[in-house]
DNA sequence: GGTAGACCTGGACGC
DNA sequence: GCGTCCAGGTCTACC
């Protein structure tokens, strides 16, 4: 190892496997995340509170221990930073008990062991995120995520005040984020000048429903976007229903999605699946989740076998259609 | 409370 | 190659 250089050691639980915590959620494929198929490690640049950046790559060459590796030597508080956010990332600190208990009542996802969802290290990233995966093609997420990391992040993702910095219109005209622009705008300002921190939408003592009301008062955040938001909180207790879960549960469980304009037969159809899911409360999203990447898996093969550049672009209406 | 249209991009399709 | 249509979630104006 180079003296310039720094290694750092992360304990997990017993059971703990990179490749299915990291290949679990569809943001491990958007930059500045790269998942190496062929090495089975996750490298990506973070951006550190003191405004550098930190190059790491993740990988699991013996358990139960994380080995993080940094290109560049850290400090002690950089370390520290680094340890948070790759706990935060691969949600190492969360029990998986009381899930595995409610998941016995399908055999089928409990013998495939899924367990932890992966998300970004910070609530701002996880945040634009989700922003920008809203009424877009899966492919014009990866796009609008990698501008991001290159034009604003440095390679990085943005931090709140990079993205203020920037200005709405330069993420328009070079991220390509079209009206999001603004909304992404807004919300880096909302992070800096505290009126999200106000909201205590990290606090695990606060009930879902007020939490979801909350994301729900920010601009650009609809009930989509904060039903996802709450799952990437740690909060799996409200479904994020999108034009995918009715594509999926309808394929899935042999029923007719309503057409998109039948407004009423739509209501319905969202009460039903809101319905089937009810029995695995408070686990409800982790359940549809993996029901659904269950099905990805069985189309594409297992997750950590799909490159970004191919399998990761898959996944498409039109492609999972066919 | 419910509905229609605008927002923006990229892919699919027809010519 | 070009033009048109469509998918996707949220916001706003209007009824």
């Amino acid at each position: 190892m180079p003296a310039d250089s720094s290694t750092l050691t992360l304990p997990v639980p017993a059971g703990f496997e990179l490749r299915r915590v990291v290949c679990s959620y569809g943001y491990f494929i958007l930059h500045p995340n790269h998942w190496d198929v062929a090495n089975g490690c996750l490298g990506r640049t973070l951006t550190l509170a003191n405004g550098r950046l930190a190059r790491v790559v993740v990988d699991q060459p013996q358990r139960p221990r994380l080995r993080v590796r940094c290109a560049r030597r850290l400090d002690t508080a950089e370390r520290a930073e680094v340890k948070r956010q790759v706990t935060r990332m691969l949600r190492v600190s969360e029990d998986q008990a009381a899930w595995r208990r409610v998941i016995r009542i399908e055999p089928a996802l409990a013998r495939r062991r899924y367990g932890r969802m992966f998300r970004s290290p910070t609530l701002f990233e996880d945040i634009v995120k989700t922003i920008t995966s809203c009424n877009v093609t899966w492919g014009n997420t990866i796009t609008m995520n990698r501008r991001l990391c290159r034009e604003v992040g440095g390679g990085g993702f943005p931090s709140p005040q990079q993205v203020a910095d920037f200005g709405a219109e330069a993420l328009r005209e070079r991220c390509g984020v079209g009206y999001r622009a603004e909304r992404i705008h807004r919300m880096a300002r909302g992070f800096l000048d505290g009126s999200v921190a106000a909201l205590r939408l990290e606090d695990p003592a606060r009930p879902t429903d007020a939490v979801l009301a909350d994301l729900l008062s920010l601009n650009g955040i609809g009930p989509y976007a904060a039903g996802n938001i709450c799952q990437l909180l740690g909060r799996y207790d409200c479904l994020a229903i999108d034009s995918e879960t009715y594509r999926h549960y309808a394929k899935h469980h042999g029923v007719t999605r309503p057409g998109t304009k039948d407004a009423a037969g739509l209501k319905k159809f969202h009460a039903r699946i809101e319905a089937h899911y009810a029995r695995f409360q408070p686990f409800a999203f982790k359940a549809y989740w993996f029901e659904l990447w269950s099905a990805y898996e069985a189309a594409f093969g297992r997750a950590w076998t799909w490159d970004r550049e191919t399998t990761g672009t898959q996944f498409t209406a039109a492609v999972l259609n066919r």
